[in-house]
DNA sequence: AGTAGGTTAGTGAGCGTTAACCTACTAGGA
DNA sequence: TCCTAGTAGGTTAACGCTCACTAACCTACT
């Protein structure tokens, strides 16, 4: 499906992006990452909404299985979700590519006819998370009085928002040190054991 | 401090905004919505950034004691809290306004400079979630062995993805038929009476 | 011979911003 | 009370920049 410059064009722009911010996401700044000019990104890419679709797409099946591998088999639920939130807040700093998996509406809301993708990366986002509170409620080791959905999608929104504050914070602080008191008010709150 | 003139650009900026987007907040498009040409912007604000600050001191005092005004001193809390809900989500609908102020962070981002404005704006947000989790927890009516700021922080971010869910889905179904089950959620997390 | 994938040059649109000019009102001294 | 200077707040025209995108051309490989 994709050619080998499709990919490394895909690579190149999202690591633009992640680095600089959508702004700088121009078919010019795209094109000289990858060292030719301007028209030879339309040779791959009929126009910009189809490599944002390709960015997307790409994003969805390339970055998001490891988003589901933060969850690791082994340990407690309690200790699970320490492990993947710290994992994940430490990818996070790391690699920016994983704040636009995360944050991916924000970033390409400008193009409006880009929601279902959108739409889809979130969902997907939210049904690895829900899976793992079904399994672990099916388990006894999380309150089952609240549906999975919801657990997800608390868990979620909360995460996004230490991950913005911490941005809007200058990023001073390593987002890992946001982890540890997380974790413990969710133990608490779900009762995770 | 703000003359006339400067109001009516103000309110003109964030109703354009709200309404199209941030794409379309430009000098152009304000001038034009207030019927002058664009230089006659520069005799009230000197530069782009200047109105974009303007804004945001607008939206914070203007708007953010509206956000705080949602909460109602009588009922019980969970009543409150459900009020709460269903006003702010009303008023999401209706004035997307209160959106700008909600996601102010996502969709100003674009200037960096912005970032402490936008972190004071989150942050008073939170604030008065948090004090209102503290004040409720005195009287018994919420559980207690979390700190407030951290339901505040569970509470907003939950509210957020919501909302870009809502806003994600196309905006179907009405954004106030998420509140019930949202309610009965936090009810039961927070051991709301 | 055809195609894949480059190039240079350029187009039209939109952006923030400035220069230069043009009133209408307002305050102050003769 | 009148003339005058200043100012507040408009105007038209234009500048320089960046953007997505296109036309036309040029290889090199199959």
């Amino acid at each position: 499906m994709l050619t080998d410059r499709q990919i490394e064009i895909l690579e190149a722009a999202i690591q633009l992006t992640s680095e600089s911010g959508i702004q700088k996401l121009t078919i010019r700044n795209v094109a000289s990452a990858i060292g030719v000019s301007e028209p030879a990104l339309y040779r791959h890419f009929t126009n910009k909404h189809e490599l944002l679709v390709a960015i997307l797409a790409y994003l969805q099946v390339k970055i998001a299985p490891n988003f589901q591998g933060f969850i690791k088999p082994q340990g407690s639920p309690s200790v699970q979700f320490r492990q993947f939130l710290e994992q994940l807040f430490s990818e996070l700093e790391g690699n920016k590519a994983f704040s636009l998996l995360l944050f991916a509406e924000e970033t390409f809301n400008a193009d409006p006819e880009l929601r279902p993708e959108l739409n889809a990366l979130l969902e997907k986002n939210l049904e690895i998370l829900s899976s793992y509170f079904s399994l672990i409620m099916k388990e006894g080791a999380c309150r089952s009085d609240i549906p999975a959905q919801e657990l997800a999608l608390m868990t979620f929104g909360t995460i996004r928002l230490t991950v913005s504050r911490w941005h809007l914070r200058g990023e001073e602080e390593g987002l890992l040190t946001y982890a540890p008191l997380l974790h413990k008010s969710f133990v608490q709150l779900f009762n995770l054991t």
